[in-house]
DNA sequence: GTCTATAGCTTGATAGAC
DNA sequence: GTCTATCAAGCTATAGAC
């Protein structure tokens, strides 16, 4: 039943789980090939460049993220009308996807993850591939929630969309550290709290900026 | 008038700019010690080994910051007496100081951000590092929000702000991607459109969890 | 597709002269 | 405190045999 993976497969499992705890410079050719135990100059054979790799690994799930993503927003805008979808359904469909797969998906989403996190943030890297792989999406969920607060502006709209990234992103970097800061009230990798709590979080701080309901 | 820095000075400085673009693993010791413009041999001389070079770097700033954090909270509080501090001062209290440095603080102020965000959503070093330099303060910050939403859970509080530091920590990466994705509405570095959204946006999310209002 | 072998660098760190 | 010189190790990347 199972297959034996393909080389090019392992190599960017190995270098997935490696780039997401040392970043890509402080993983070298050599680390990955030994991990997914194949020979060194299969990398160069099947990817090029090092950097060619992790934009590999980069755009692998990228696709099939993106396209659950859209599907969610589609649904709760055609469960709505006429009416413009509700705000908290909006950013469900933004996060759901990303929190289901970082909880349920297997390690490799959970590196994956932590990967976006550090590029999110990353000075060169954060305005570049991110803005590549996720800026087209970004655009169509601002504009649903346009619709649904006709009369904010844009600026404050894109300032929100701003936060709820970096909200996210931490979320996904499997920091510990809300584990040792809350003494084990609450954990990193329980994403059902997560779950429950960003959605509402994120809802209020846009809601704030609705100029028809203030 | 202008007095020469003293090597140690020139190395921190040089380190600091490097480790904010390109990470620790991005940067080897020549190259701090030649944008310094500094024998090699020095760095190893006043600091030891590449790791303390970094540490160097992150609590240089750390202390001065935090000092002017609780100064602002405590001041906050004492205004409110006997009533609990308003939870938008609390907010602004915990992000003004940085926010402000991070735009008028100069080139190193900036990179010393960069970095602050870079180790935030580190799966290692968030969890270490972060909790080290930050946490004490952190928890000061939670207290007094929680004197403010008595009735709120604790596991609430926390994640929000694990919340709260994702969408600041995002802000000082210094990424012009929301300029991009703004198409030129916004811009990263105009520091002064953050100050105006952030505070109200959190402080919005908090509210959605205070059981006495809803 | 896979592997051996290797060229050509750069790295972190230090010993020892000044 | 500073600098020269250097070591051993690790690095990316590829040419060429199978």
């Amino acid at each position: 039943m199972t297959i034996k993976k393909k080389t090019k497969d392992l190599i960017l499992d190995a270098a997935e789980e490696l780039f997401a705890i040392r970043g890509f410079y402080g993983v070298s050719i050599r680390q990955i090939t030994s991990k997914a135990e194949v020979d060194p100059a299969l990398a160069s054979y099947h990817f090029g460049k090092k950097k060619d790799i992790f934009e590999a690994v980069m755009l692998r799930r990228a696709e099939v993220l993106n396209r659950e993503r859209i599907q969610m927003l589609d649904d709760c805008i055609r469960r709505a009308k006429p009416n413009p979808a509700p705000l908290n359904e909006i950013i469900d469909a933004f996060t759901h996807a990303l929190l289901n797969r970082s909880l349920k998906g297997g390690d490799g989403w959970r590196s994956y993850f932590a990967i976006i996190a550090q590029i999110n943030n990353h000075p060169e890297l954060g305005g570049v591939i991110m803005s590549q792989y996720f800026d087209p999406l970004a655009k169509k969920f601002i504009a649903a929630i346009q619709a649904n607060m006709p009369d904010s502006q844009d600026e404050d709209l894109f300032w929100c969309y701003h936060f709820l990234s970096g909200a996210l992103t931490l979320t996904f970097s499997g920091t510990e550290r809300i584990s040792k800061l809350s003494a084990g009230v609450c954990s990193s990798s329980d994403l059902d709290a997560v779950h429950e709590r960003l959605v509402p979080f994120i809802t209020a701080g846009f809601k704030a900026f609705d100029k028809q309901r203030n």
